[in-house]
DNA sequence: GTATTGTTTTGACAAAAGTCAAACTAATGG
DNA sequence: CCATTAGTTTGACTTTTGTCAAAACAATAC
């Protein structure tokens, strides 16, 4: 398993980290696997731990009225956590589920923060990870603001082109605010007038 | 201008500053003030100022097919900013407007960079800033994902009572991702069945 | 290969919200 | 104080999406 590649393939996505920063998030973290269907976080739970996918995926979904409504995915590069728990340390809101078979680095807040403290590329690293989700939160919002059921669904297309072949139809449609029947019927092209 | 007094007021909020990083913000800022309705972003436009409101209102928006819609308004001790155009050096998405008569603190990306660099306070509270606005994004996005529009209008109401005295409808509304007619009909309890 | 389970599609109907137009009300500036 | 403008409400109608139920399809395990 090549970490430092990795690692490096991230540091262009964010902010670069130094050999020594990353040995030390190497040696902090460890590698786990997780079957499909694993859920890591469930509401209620304080957890401080972070994911950062190696290879799978994985969702973020919460309840509301007993139905599952997805929040988050995270793919190949990107970081999974219950982030309200993990900042803000109370009890998630969210469950954390493993989508795909996968294999990922995890961390928890205290490397973070320890690391922060000693590194100041690793804090300037964390700084921008969190800079670029809320960026990607308010573009998310500007798409459920005020666009209808198709064009939202057109605009996760053109970020994650292949996301139906990975997540099944019922999470994406809730991640887009609507219903599966929704989605399904826009995906039919006998549909689009 | 008691200036100190509000640093340390959002000091609490977020993150405390010693007295010599507050004295540095202060000299490297300016207090401005500014009309109602003025417009001090523009769509296109690159951004690269921040202003900390002590007293007024602002909002952030962008067109929409030529409509109107309101995406973020910022109240007293808190901070404005085109944000995508702020971090990432890109036009503005929005505008930026003060929708009262407004006094601010007026500072820079660059002050903000030096700082970070200079003071740990200082990085620490730009990164509480940070988090803070990307749960507020994960919020708001949760109360738009599959809330009624009555459900969203009280939530909204939960967090800023009484935004109807300075907020006008048509911003709530399109901020709330619905239309003025649609917000007036929840607001009248003649409809509320 | 068949049973079982999970996922997606389709149809009929209902609810929610949007659109457009007009009326009404409040605020502001001579 | 009146005229003008900005802001809000109301009504009639349309569009979009949701709901519930059933069928079709796909994946998986035995």
């Amino acid at each position: 398993m090549d970490v430092e590649k990795i690692l490096n393939e991230i540091g262009k996505i964010y902010s670069p980290l130094s050999n020594e920063c990353q040995q030390e998030f190497i040696v902090s973290s460890k590698i786990s696997t997780f079957k499909r269907g694993e859920v890591v976080v469930r509401e209620g739970q304080f957890s401080e731990k972070a994911y950062l996918i190696i290879k799978g995926c994985s969702r973020a979904y919460y309840l509301k009225d007993g139905k599952d409504i997805s929040d988050w995915f995270t793919f190949e590069n990107e970081i999974m956590a219950s982030i309200v728990s993990f900042f803000n340390k109370v009890p998630s809101p969210h469950y954390v589920e493993f989508v795909e078979d996968s294999i990922v680095i995890e961390f928890s807040k205290d490397t973070i923060d320890s690391l922060s403290n000693k590194y100041h590329d690793f804090e300037r690293f964390i700084s921008k990870v969190v800079t670029q989700t809320m960026l990607g939160l308010c573009e998310r919002l500007y798409t459920i603001q005020f666009n209808k059921a198709g064009e939202r669904y057109q605009h996760l297309l053109s970020i994650y082109p292949n996301i139906t072949n990975r997540i099944p139809l019922t999470h994406i449609a809730s991640y887009l605010g609507i219903t599966l029947e929704t989605l399904s019927r826009i995906r039919n092209p006998k549909n689009r007038i």
